[in-house]
DNA sequence: CTGTTAGCGCATTCAG
DNA sequence: CTGAATGCGCTAACAG
């Protein structure tokens, strides 16, 4: 009743009477089934043609049917970093005719555990989890459901389950053994949210380049980060506000890595003459800024499409049980690094 | 048959089961009727959670109730502007318990007009679109099926309809003022992509400071963009072959002013002191590029927030029509720019 | 206040 | 090859 306003509904069943068959056969034509006589199958189409027919996708949902939905569940969509994800992800359903949901975490994060898998009842017909922050919590419904899902960008520490990720450990480990090349002795490392396994991999791959080419770790060279700008800005401060401050700063991202350029320059120091300066994703802004940001790119939207590709291969055969894939990252050079300049080194 | 790999499906019926009572009562306490005994209410509600029953949205959407879905068709998810909105639209809906279903327009533009109702047939209660560009493709139509919808961040040249945008025209005005107010003559203005509303606005309000203030406009001066990098670029750097270089270079967007920076660079001027530059937007990264960039603030969440809730107003009551909003743009005065230092003004 | 019933639009047997 | 009948899970109208 307060539907006069929906928009005005052809069925399947006015397609048949149109076309004078049953709707049995008009159903048959909208699922290619063999079963319909060439000559039929022509006239009927041309009346939903005509009639500018569209299935009900609530209604096959009903029958347990594909819903031809997927959804993603991603931490929020403000960062460029998330819109790489979903660009890829957005690309690859539409070449599949799929269409998404997106659900952000701040709206079930709240506390029930099985609140994903309920809510997504018959709604869409897998998941995309985007950088889940506490993903224990949805993948055992989630498997226990046998319900389709793939995770992006998260380490597991918990049992394996069907992921894409990039190889941050090696993207951490490349960048600083880089540093340790140009002849940095003193590397400031910013990490990310310490919750998030991508977090703990570049951090590892710090301390391995640093270990692998005997360079002692000092601790008051680590500082606890958040990702956020002001977080790079904090932790360039206090490293240089040390008595031997580092000649080469390393933010687990790009916008602190941000934060950190400002914090140098705050200080009249050059970049990277007096420090220098390296991120992590790439973002677009990385490569406009000045001087530019040397970062490891991460392959966000392949991620993206990957992950898409796993899922729909899950939902077209639930058996064949995937595993956890990692796209490579890539250090990408630019003019905020260069060997160190001033003796402290 | 293929989905043996659905959630376990509690039904109505099952519920209705456990806790001894019919169907009917089951949905009426779903729904909140006021005819039922509180203690029925009672132990019904205890049964629902205890058997963890959801309900399926797809056979209360097929009932043509309203499925707390509504859908944003957006241009792509890549740029932080879109992500801006998207953040604000997000928020507003979760609010109010509804979910978001997203579009993209690569992939329904293709040329069927229709196809936007029909695509959303039943599934969404309404729709918001986002920075459409043919955009009388969709509004009659949807008008036509008298579906809900409301447009963001788009002057209708057309007929008019729900709609939110911002005062592009008056940032327009407003940065053009201040720069001719800081004794700026010769003015570059870069466009965005002509065929959008916000962009043919934001020339407006161009020429209309240049008129106010008794400056003549050149031809010249005016260089059609498309809102991307490169083409502050080429603006830029076609400004600077001039004869008589503008002293002040206005982008309409942050990106492009970031392209223009760049061509003034590499020409080794400097900003401000030999060009101005503006832009419109106002990114994150605006503020934290070197030197900051002027520009023109939008309120892309609040454009965002205020379109989901005039959407939600239009879905509880369609008769009340709204019309267009305009939410105020605000120009940021940061340091990319100064009065012309140089005699050429 | 509660139980019963009739569809919503469609896929899918089962008979022809 | 095609038509008729059944039911997916739920709401709403109708009887009690």
């Amino acid at each position: 009743m307060e539907n006069k306003l929906l928009t005005s509904k052809v069925t399947i069943v006015e397609v048949a009477k149109k076309a004078q068959v049953s709707l049995g056969t008009v159903s048959r034509v909208i699922n290619n089934d063999v079963h319909v006589a060439p000559e039929t199958r022509e006239r009927v189409s041309a009346v939903m043609q005509e009639m500018q027919y569209v299935a009900n996708r609530q209604a096959r949902g009903l029958k347990g049917m594909k819903t031809n939905v997927i959804g993603a569940l991603v931490p929020d969509l403000a960062t460029s970093y998330i819109g790489g994800i979903m660009h890829g992800i957005d690309t690859e359903l539409s070449l599949h005719k799929f269409d998404l949901m997106l659900f952000t975490h701040h709206r079930i994060a709240i506390k029930e555990a099985s609140y994903v898998a309920d809510m997504v009842q018959g709604m869409v017909d897998g998941l995309l989890l985007v950088l889940p922050r506490n993903i224990a919590d949805y993948t055992d419904t989630l498997t226990r459901h046998k319900f389709p899902f793939v995770v992006i960008d998260h380490q597991g520490s918990g049992d394996p389950c069907p992921a894409v990720g990039a190889t941050n450990w090696q993207g951490g480990y490349n960048a600083t053994e880089y540093l340790i090349k140009q002849g940095h002795k003193r590397i400031g490392f910013i990490t990310g949210s310490m919750d998030l396994g991508c977090s703990q991999d570049r951090l590892k791959g710090y301390r391995s380049a640093l270990r692998t080419h005997h360079i002692p770790e000092m601790p008051e060279l680590v500082y606890e980060g958040d990702f956020n700008q002001p977080d790079g800005y904090a932790g360039a401060s206090a490293f240089l506000e040390l008595p031997f401050p580092p000649t080469a700063i390393f933010a687990s991202n790009d916008v602190m890595a941000m934060g950190v350029m400002d914090a140098v320059r705050n200080r009249n120091l050059r970049i990277p003459d007096d420090i220098s300066v390296v991120g992590f994703d790439n973002i677009p802004q990385s490569a406009m800024i000045n001087p530019s940001l040397t970062t490891v790119q991460q392959p966000l939207e392949q991620m993206g499409r990957v992950a898409t590709q796993m899922l729909l291969g899950i939902l077209k055969n639930p058996k064949k049980d995937v595993n956890r894939i990692e796209l490579p990252t890539e250090l990408i050079i630019r003019s905020s690094t260069s060997a160190p300049k001033n003796g402290t080194g």
